[in-house]
DNA sequence: CTAGGGTTAG
C-alpha cells in the first residue's frame, strides 16, 4: 500500500508509482546507476593483473564508466592506452571532460581528434557544442553549426539542442530561435532549451509565453519546465502566474520535484508572498540550502530579521551547512534590525566555516557593525579585506558618515582614490552625507561641484538631497532654493523633503508651504510632510493653520508612523512603543524611569516639548514624552544589561529633542555610553554630549 | 560502448 497525493484528493491504493506520476521521475531524483568510479577502477586493476587485453569495446567502457564517475584523470589515462581510438573512444573521453567541466580541455580534445584524422559525429558535436556554451565561445560556435550543416544532412533532435543552448549562453536569441524553427520535430528538450534561452538572456516574458503556447497546446512539459519558466515568472513578478502554474504542477503530478518546489518558494517569496512562500517551505519533505537560501533570503528583504535568524539555527539543526551567501545575507538582516549581538555571532560562524574569504559576507560585515553602531569593529572588519573593492569602501565611508565622523570619511575617501579605486554614485553620495552630518560646508560644496569633472558622475536625486540638506541646515536657504532651482530634471521627493526640512529647521513659512505642496503631489500618503508643515506653521503660532493642515490629515486618513524602539538584549530583539506596558518587566521599566527622573531634575533637565499637532494638553504631554519608546528601551537596557556595557537602541523615526536632552543627561548621571540609530544616523551619547553636536 | 534542457545568487 502507498499513500499518493494526486492533483487535490488523497486516496490510498496498492499503485506502483509509475501509474500515479504522469511525468518520470526527474533525473536528480535517479539512482546513480552503475556509474560508479570505484567499481571501475577495480574492474580495471582486475583486468590488468590477469593480464587481459582491453579490447576496443571495454576500453571505450572504461572511459565511459571512469568518465561518468567523474574521474576524468582516470579516463584520460585508459583513453591514452587505446592504440587506435576510434570515434566512440574520442567521444567518451570528450563528454567526461564536459561533465567534468574542463570544457578547455574537451575543445582541446576536439583538437587533437581532428589532427588525428577520426571525423566528429553528432556525439562529438553535441558535446563540443556544450562546451563552447559553457566557454561562451561564439566563434567557435558558429563553426561548430557549419561544421553540423556540412557533415550531417539529417537534422538531429540533440545537436539542435546543443545549437539552441550554445547561441543562448553566447546571448545570441535570434540564432537559437532559427535553430529551433529548423527543427522539423520539437521534443519537450528542445522547448525546454528555447524557454531557458529566453529566461536566461532577460526576455522572461517571451519564456512566459513560449511556456502558454506549450500549456494552451497541449503540449508536453515535464519538471524542467516548470522550474524554467518560474525563473522567469520570479523576474517578473507575476504573481497570478505563479499560482497558476502551481495548481499547474500540482495536477499534472510533478509538484513532487525538488527543482519545482524549490523554484515555486523562491518565485512566491520574490512575488512577496511570504505566507505562501513559507507554507511551502514548511510542507516540504526534505532539508536543503536551495530552500533555505530563498526563504531566508526572502525574509531579510521584506524586513522580517528575526524570522530570517531563526531559519538559520533551524537550518544548523538540520545538520545544513551554511554558504557564503547565506551568511551575509544574514549580515543585511541584522543591519537592518541593529542586531549587533547576533552580527556579532555570525561573524564567529563566517569565521568558522571560512566564508571570510568571500568579498560579499566581509563587505556585508563592514555594514552590519557600522549599521549596529559599532564604527570601531565596521574599521576592524574593513581593514582584514585583503582585496577591498568599491563596496567595501563605500560601506566603510558610509558608515563614519552615519556616525558623524565627517573628517575619517573623507580621509579614507582620499586614500581610496590614493590606491586607485574610482568612486561610483554611491560612494559621492556617502561623501556628501558625511560633510552633512559633520556640517562640513565649504567640503561638501567643493566635492559637489567638482564630481562630474574629476570622477565623471553626473549628479542624481540623491546628490541633490544631501547637498540641500546641508546647505539648508547650515542656513543658507537661498543657496538652497537656487541649487533645486537648477536641477536639470524635475525633483523627486528626496530633494524636497530635503528643503521642507530646512524650512522646519529656520521657520521659513512660505519655503516651508512650497516644498509641502510640491510633497502632497509627489508623496500623497507620506505623513512626515503633513507632520513638519504642520510643525513649522506651530513655531509661528499660525494655530488656526495647523488646524488646516490637522483636518487634511484626519480626511486624507494618512496615519503618523507610529514611533517604535528596539534594544537587542542576548539573543532577543525586545520591541517598544509610547507608553509600553507589555514587557515582563514593565514595573521595574518604569520604576527605573522614576528613578532616573528624580536625579535629572536635581541635575537640571526639564522636559522639552516640541509643538506638534496633537490636540494633547501640556502635563499629559510631558507624560507621553516621558514614556517615549527610546526612553523605554533604554530604562529596559539599562535593568537588563551587564553594568557598564553600551546600550545600543535603534528608533524607526527621528529622535525628538526631549529624549536627546534626556539621554544626554542619562548618560552621564549612570556613566555609560548610550548608543541611538535613528532613522537618519547615529548619535553617541557620553559624558553628557552627543556626537552629533546637536545637529541633526 | 559515446550526446541535449532545470532551483538560491549580493
Amino acid at each position: 500500500m502507498c499513500c499518493c497525493k494526486v492533483a487535490n484528493f488523497r486516496y490510498e491504493t496498492p499503485c506502483p508509482l509509475d501509474q500515479v506520476w504522469v511525468f518520470p521521475p526527474s533525473r536528480s531524483q535517479k539512482l546513480p546507476g552503475l556509474q560508479d568510479g570505484g567499481l571501475g577502477r577495480t574492474l580495471h586493476g582486475l583486468m590488468l593483473k590477469m593480464g587481459l587485453d582491453l579490447d576496443q569495446f571495454s576500453a571505450n567502457a572504461l572511459v565511459d564508466t571512469y568518465s561518468k564517475a567523474r574521474e576524468i584523470e582516470g579516463a584520460v589515462a585508459v583513453f591514452q592506452e587505446i592504440a587506435h581510438p576510434d570515434v566512440v573512444s574520442w567521444n567518451a573521453v570528450i563528454a567526461g571532460c564536459v561533465l567534468h567541466d574542463r570544457n578547455d580541455l574537451a575543445l582541446m580534445m576536439l583538437d587533437e581528434m581532428n589532427s588525428s584524422g577520426t571525423s566528429p559525429n553528432m556525439f562529438t558535436l553535441s558535446s563540443a557544442l556544450k562546451a563552447c556554451a559553457a566557454m561562451r565561445f561564439k566563434e567557435l560556435g558558429k563553426q561548430l553549426h557549419s561544421c553540423l550543416i556540412k557533415r550531417v544532412a539529417d537534422s538531429d533532435l540533440y545537436a539542435s539542442v546543443g545549437l539552441i543552448d550554445m547561441y543562448s549562453k553566447c546571448e545570441m536569441m535570434d540564432d537559437a530561435r532559427r535553430a529551433y524553427d529548423s527543427m522539423p520535430k520539437k521534443d519537450v528538450i528542445a522547448w525546454n532549451a528555447l524557454i531557458s534561452g529566453y529566461s536566461q538572456c532577460g526576455d522572461d516574458f517571451e519564456a512566459v509565453s513560449l511556456f502558454s503556447k506549450m500549456y494552451n497546446e497541449d503540449i508536453d512539459f515535464n519538471q524542467t519546465t516548470i522550474s524554467t519558466v518560474l525563473k522567469s515568472v520570479a523576474s517578473l513578478l507575476a504573481i497570478k502566474v505563479c499560482k497558476q502554474i502551481h495548481s499547474i504542477s500540482i495536477k499534472s503530478g510533478i509538484y513532487s520535484d525538488f527543482y519545482v518546489i524549490n523554484s515555486l518558494l523562491d518565485t512566491y517569496g520574490k512575488c512577496n508572498h511570504i505566507d505562501e512562500a513559507s507554507k511551502i517551505f514548511e510542507e516540504r519533505t526534505w532539508e536543503d540550502l536551495v530552500a533555505y537560501t530563498s526563504m531566508i533570503t526572502a525574509y531579510s528583504q521584506y524586513g522580517d530579521g528575526e524570522e530570517a535568524l531563526k531559519l538559520y539555527l533551524q537550518m544548523q539543526d538540520a545538520d545544513i551547512k551554511p554558504d557564503a551567501f547565506i551568511c551575509s545575507s544574514l549580515l543585511n538582516a541584522c543591519a537592518k534590525l541593529s542586531a549587533y549581538e547576533q552580527g556579532k555571532q555570525l561573524h564567529v560562524h563566517a569565521i568558522k566555516f571560512g566564508f571570510m574569504c568571500d568579498i560579499f559576507a566581509s563587505n556585508s560585515l563592514v555594514n552590519m557593525y557600522a549599521k549596529c553602531g559599532s564604527i570601531d569593529d565596521a574599521d576592524r572588519a574593513f581593514f582584514e579585506i585583503p582585496n577591498r573593492g568599491i563596496v567595501s569602501w563605500s560601506a566603510m565611508i558610509g558608515g563614519y558618515a552615519q556616525h558623524g565622523h565627517g573628517k575619517q570619511a573623507l580621509q579614507l575617501f582620499n586614500q581610496m582614490l590614493r590606491v586607485g579605486v574610482p568612486p561610483n554614485h554611491i560612494t559621492l553620495v556617502s561623501v556628501l552625507c558625511a560633510c552633512n552630518h559633520a556640517g562640513l560646508v565649504n567640503e561638501g560644496r567643493q566635492y559637489f561641484e567638482k564630481m562630474e569633472e574629476m570622477f565623471g558622475i553626473k549628479p542624481t536625486q540623491e546628490h541633490y538631497a544631501c547637498m540641500i540638506d546641508l546647505l539648508g541646515r547650515s542656513g543658507k536657504l537661498n543657496e538652497a532654493v537656487e541649487l533645486v532651482n537648477s536641477i536639470p530634471f524635475e525633483a523627486n521627493g528626496s530633494v524636497w523633503g530635503a528643503l521642507l526640512g530646512a524650512a522646519r529647521i529656520h521657520k521659513n513659512i512660505e519655503l516651508g508651504q512650497k516644498a509641502a505642496e510640491m510633497l502632497y503631489d509627489l508623496e500623497p500618503d507620506k505623513s512626515g510632510t503633513h507632520v513638519l508643515l504642520a510643525n513649522i506653521y506651530a513655531s509661528a503660532g499660525m494655530w488656526e493653520n495647523v488646524a488646516k493642515v490637522r483636518k487634511v490629515m484626519k480626511d486624507s486618513k494618512v496615519k503618523k508612523e507610529p514611533g517604535m524602539s528596539w534594544i537587542e538584549i542576548k539573543d532577543k530583539v525586545y520591541t517598544f512603543i509610547v507608553g509600553d506596558r507589555s514587557h515582563s518587566r514593565s514595573d521595574e521599566i518604569y520604576a527605573k524611569l522614576d528613578q532616573l527622573g528624580d536625579l535629572l531634575s536635581k541635575a537640571g533637565y526639564s522636559p522639552v516639548v516640541e509643538i506638534d499637532i496633537h490636540n494633547v494638553n501640556r502635563s499629559e504631554k510631558e507624560k507621553l514624552l516621558y514614556h517615549h519608546s527610546e526612553k523605554l528601551a533604554v530604562a529596559f537596557g539599562l535593568i537588563a544589561m551587564p553594568p557598564g556595557a553600551p546600550i545600543r537602541v535603534k528608533k524607526n523615526i527621528r529622535i525628538c529633542v526631549d529624549c536627546h536632552t534626556f539621554l544626554k543627561f542619562v548618560c552621564k548621571i549612570v556613566s555609560r555610553e548610550i548608543i541611538v540609530r535613528d532613522i537618519n544616523r547615529f548619535h553617541h551619547f557620553k559624558d553628557g554630549s552627543c556626537s552629533c553636536g546637536d545637529y541633526w
